[in-house]
DNA sequence: TTATAAACGCAACTCTGTTGCATTTTTTTT
DNA sequence: AAAAAAAATGCAACAGAGTTGCGTTTATAA
């Protein structure tokens, strides 16, 4: 069993476990983000796929993964909507975890989830109430800096 | 000296500084952002001028309040373009320098500030140059925490 | 296999933000 | 203080991301 044959299984079950269709486009959605491990947004995926998928049928498909705790948005340069995997442990139907970073490039505008970066929460914190902690960090990634 | 006219003259001499034109509608601008001590839409903005001013002029001295260091770029739920003014000791017309974390609120959708939260920069970050860093918290403000 | 529910595609739409250009206001120069 | 140059403003038209409604198709449950 080759780890390709082994994702789409795990997918396919991720999708079944959460109540989702397991449609051929939603399953290749969902491997695309475990294959590219990285984050990815409307336009992206609506090239991956040639633009053979509707744009709506995007939006909504990742939109019900969110929902379920599949994925999560993350900050964009650009103020797109852009999606990176969550980690099963983290995230489920009822809620969303995030404890980890992000970094943003600042050429390339592509986002980057930085496991490594945890922001503590500050319980002493006055006057707000702290569910979700996200630590952005902006600058260039490995192939766009060239000094 | 009352606090408010001591606040006009403030700004005006920021916006000299800065080489931007003191026209009425700059001042009042600036001076809205000292006044509210928050950060702002587009949106909240035209409201507050009653659409007495383009909208066009709102992004383009926004824009150029930013290119001088007078305000940054916040980030908001909604992807709205958001700002929030900077402090005169972090920025100035080559750079900005912040590394103060913001609170964004689920309900009302307002992002909030934390000067007392700071990221250190990590400078182990694998293949990472990080020019900027940016704690972002999400949850529920003191008005909006209602349980 | 049939009934029910979820997903999809299309078209039209909303909304935020942008661009070009003519006009006005501010600042600089003489 | 007047003229010239530069910056700011307003209008209209536009661009692009994201949304909504609805009829059709596909998947799941009975």
């Amino acid at each position: 069993m080759n780890s390709k044959y082994k994702n789409i299984l795990d997918v396919e079950s991720r999708l079944s476990n959460s109540g989702l269709s397991k449609t051929i486009f939603r399953v290749d959605l969902l491997n695309l983000f475990y294959k590219s491990q990285k984050s990815l947004t409307i336009e992206e995926v609506l090239n991956h796929f040639s633009d053979s998928i509707n744009k709506v049928t995007i939006y909504r498909a990742l939109e019900g993964f969110e929902l379920k705790g599949l994925v999560h948005k993350v900050p964009d340069r650009n103020n797109l909507i852009r999606y990176s995997l969550c980690k099963e442990a983290e995230c489920d139907i009822n809620s969303h975890d995030h404890q980890h970073g992000h970094f943003i490039c600042k050429r390339c505008d592509d986002t980057f989830c930085l496991e490594e970066i945890k922001f503590t929460e500050d319980s002493n914190l006055k006057g707000f109430y702290v569910e979700e902690s996200n630590v952005v960090l902006q600058g260039y990634c490995q192939a766009c800096y060239i000094d």
